[in-house]
DNA sequence: TGCCCGATTAACT
DNA sequence: GTTAATCGGGCAA
């Protein structure tokens, strides 16, 4: 049976509470879908915000799990995270894509009458559809206008190297739903690996 | 204070 | 393939 995630879905590992979440449902205000695509970081690691410690805008990477950090992203966009591990630990998964599943109208509206394909993929595309803004920074996920579902079924999940980050590139902390076509962008066939969850 | 650059996207050539 | 849009963090001065 799918189960509402709670903040003890979120106090574990990162890289843990990562491929837990390919398939898990994301709703806000009854708008969103499938998670099929996420990036986790962690505070040692030079890729992270939480890299050189708390500052206001990541503030709420160094508070407990289980609660949304947004950021402003190349001025124009804005970036959803959630928070895992423990409070301090300042380590996240960004939500990279969705595949569309409710409230596709309204998605379709704010996203500019945008291909199904391409209203969530992407950070900034799914914020943009699901109308998530720095407002919505430090909000608890497990109440609304959040509702995180867990997947009810086993799903395949490869993984690969971060996308548009120039530090800590080796790290293979990229994850997929093998085979979606609601990704930002595909997976190598020969890095990723494939892992039956 | 000023400058550089980024966990991005869309609209170009 | 390249580039503009746009703003806040981090660091040099």
């Amino acid at each position: 049976m799918p189960r509402r995630l709670t903040r003890a879905f979120f106090s574990r590992s990162v890289l843990e509470v990562a491929p837990d979440l390919i398939g898990a449902t994301l709703l806000f205000n009854g708008v969103g879908g499938r998670i099929v695509e996420l990036e986790a970081y962690r505070h040692t690691e030079p890729a992270a915000h939480s890299y050189r410690g708390p500052t206001p805008r990541n503030a709420v990477m160094f508070g407990p799990p289980g609660y949304a950090y947004v950021y402003r992203s190349y001025g124009i966009h804005w970036c959803l995270n959630f928070v895992c591990e423990l409070k301090g630990s300042a380590s996240a998964v960004l939500i990279r894509a969705l595949e569309p599943t409710a409230g596709l109208g309204a998605m379709r509206r704010r996203r500019g009458g945008a291909d199904d394909r391409l209203l969530c993929s992407g950070p900034g595309r799914l914020c943009e559809a699901l109308r998530i803004t720095r407002a919505q920074n430090g909000l608890a996920l497990d109440q609304p206008p959040f509702k995180l579902v867990g997947r009810g079924s086993t799903v395949e999940v490869v993984t690969g190297p971060r996308i548009g980050i120039t530090k800590a590139v080796d790290l293979p902390w990229r994850y997929g739903l093998k085979g979606s076509r609601f990704l930002s962008k595909a997976f190598s066939a020969t890095g990723g690996h494939a892992d039956v969850r």
